[in-house]
DNA sequence: AAAGTCAGCGCAATCGATTGCACACAGCGG
DNA sequence: CCGCTGTGTGCAATCGATTGCGCTGACTTT
């Protein structure tokens, strides 16, 4: 087939289907709008006329004109680590653009590299008018970004939990600080009494979250909240390893162990099968996300489903609606989340 | 902090600018072009009134003007199944991304659910002038949206093999016969005679690439290929099940298995135990990817590293070549693989 | 000194929509 | 038969940029 026959994309105007239809281009936009001055006779007509010449409204032009954008921007978290790899973020997108697509709206989608690298995006989808809202996939203390939106007033939601302003800021987050507790009692239920934490950077507020609700039913059990029972790293780069490899070399080492991530699991569970402890022969595990593959690892993982699809439906649509009416008020959704019991966890036998 | 009290963006245009720095809007705008025609002295006077009033233009009335988004779009596959929890998809996408927000250009990605849902997405982003050219995240037989986009002429690049017109269509891939037929051969250099291969479905170029891989190792080694050591399944659902089970219950089963995926040899691996085989004691497995968790998950995956980051970047690359240049010719990018050897795979003892 | 050159900038049309307002025409009551 | 109300459309300004072309004045050239 030969480069030269395939067609051109010509551009369609209004005014080329207003000439066809024989109305004046501001009827074919009303026709659009489906206005309802405009008699249905004449609808008809120009909607065949577009029909037939094949006509797209081009957005540039739209939104110049209504100084808005069918878009809806999405921030990931900065990817210097390998936390982007985490199945939670295609989950989430697939929710948000669920949501978005049925809406008409589009994505964009910002992959910042260092923090500052995604400030300037977020500034360039704000001042640039490229976006009417914005979503940003993570919570983080002191966040420029959040800050930012804020200030400026611009929509945007928060998936997890604000580091300021609660009430005044948007956002969608499961409640972690009972979820934690949860799962922490599970273990205690089947018997565990010395039970430790591996989360992330206390900076992300997740796990911060996550590691009170561990020490509150900790607590409320009436066990001692011990420090070297907890381990913050970030994807078990090197210092975790170390971190984990000390957790097991104490005089009592725990026999059970609340993570707060899926992924981190799977490292975990490796690991101590190198200094070899099994899971859940010595010792068991519970997570977070419940992600595809915590069902097909092994052993299959006990972990929270926080419902990942879900939080983004969520937070498209809470976004959509801040949107259109800009004096919506702030919301806190909480997701439900539940416990999948699977075989990482286990009775402890004494 | 009363909202009120916050402050509403208002657009400052290239008007206020050029009212601030005693020009024409028409001067302000070769500034922001960098035009040679106007004088270093204006250039400054003019950059400091944008400065000074906090200006960003207007990528609409930009948009517009030029006819022309600077944004590309991402279309991911149909999301009907569990594959877009792939830590393929983020990874890509940071490449993508890395490579866009240098060139300043944003993303636009598309969750599509169904194949259809995504064609109307793509239509939006061709029609509606959203995006200057698209890259695909897929390459499946006779695809509807490569078909489209090919008969448009609209700047395109695939990530894998397109279906069609291979010389005509720019895309990135691996050369998966090659890694295929590598991987299976260290297969066989360990020892092995009896090595199954588990793909997705041949609608995937990819699948078809890397089980001809396969074969030909086998060939040129001598072995037989047998249909029965081959299976075809998505993501292990109920049917990929029934077909590893029936695959461990021939007379001979097989002592080596390529995967096209690591995600399934997670399931794998898990189904297998559940057998009473063990990796890589019983069987030895090699597949593809080289995602994060394959180094983290028991045991860690000897697997092809695809270099899915780099390939991100390259497509990103061309397109925005593609873009630039209107007759830019078709180009083929061929991202090197290498394997990484890790413990899934073991020396036959016999 | 007249004419030509060119650097530096502005005018105004243009991109493809939306929308307030004016206008035409029909049907109506008085 | 005259004005009035309303319905259905069109005119033209507007959104915020870009860009071809033309104008001005300083500097060369002959």
């Amino acid at each position: 087939m030969n480069s030269y026959l395939r067609v051109r994309i010509v551009a369609v105007t209004i005014k080329d289907v207003a000439k066809l239809a024989g109305v004046a281009p501001s009827t074919v936009s009303r026709v659009i709008a489906d206005n309802s001055r405009i008699s249905l006779e004449t609808k008809k007509k120009v909607r065949k006329a577009m029909k037939d010449l094949g006509y797209h409204p081009n957005v540039n032009a739209r939104n110049l004109a209504i100084r808005s954008t069918q878009a809806i921007g999405v921030v990931m978290p900065s990817s210097t680590d390998k936390a982007l790899q985490n199945p939670f973020f295609p989950e989430i997108l697939r929710g948000i653009g669920s949501v978005a697509h049925e809406m008409e709206y589009s994505l964009y989608v910002s992959t910042g590299g260092t923090e500052e690298e995604q400030f300037e995006e977020v500034k360039r989808m704000v001042f640039g008018n490229r976006v009417d809202g914005i979503i940003l996939l993570y919570s983080r203390a002191n966040d420029e970004v959040t800050n930012f939106l804020f200030e400026k007033n611009f929509p945007f939601v928060i998936v997890g939990k604000p580091y300021r302003d609660e009430n005044q800021i948007t956002y969608v987050d499961n409640d972690n600080v009972r979820a934690s507790r949860e799962l922490t009692q599970h273990l205690i239920d089947l018997g565990h009494q010395h039970i430790g934490f591996i989360g992330g950077s206390t900076e992300r507020l997740v796990t911060v979250d996550r590691m009170q609700g561990y020490v509150s039913a900790l607590k409320e059990a009436g066990l001692p909240d011990r420090d070297e029972y907890k381990i913050q790293t970030e994807f078990l780069e090197s210092g975790g390893r170390k971190a984990v490899e000390e957790l097991f070399s104490l005089d009592q080492p725990p026999t059970g162990l609340v993570i707060a991530d899926d992924l981190v699991s799977l490292g975990v569970i490796n690991m101590l099968e190198q200094l070899n402890f099994s899971v859940p022969e010595d010792i068991s595990i519970a997570s977070f996300n419940n992600v595809y593959l915590s069902e097909i690892t092994r052993p299959p993982l006990t972990t929270v489903d926080i419902q990942i699809y879900l939080m983004g439906v969520h937070a498209s649509k809470c976004l959509i609606e801040k949107v259109k009416i800009k004096d919506e008020p702030a919301k806190r959704i909480i997701v439900p989340h539940y416990i999948k019991y699977r075989q990482s966890t286990k009775k402890i036998e004494d």
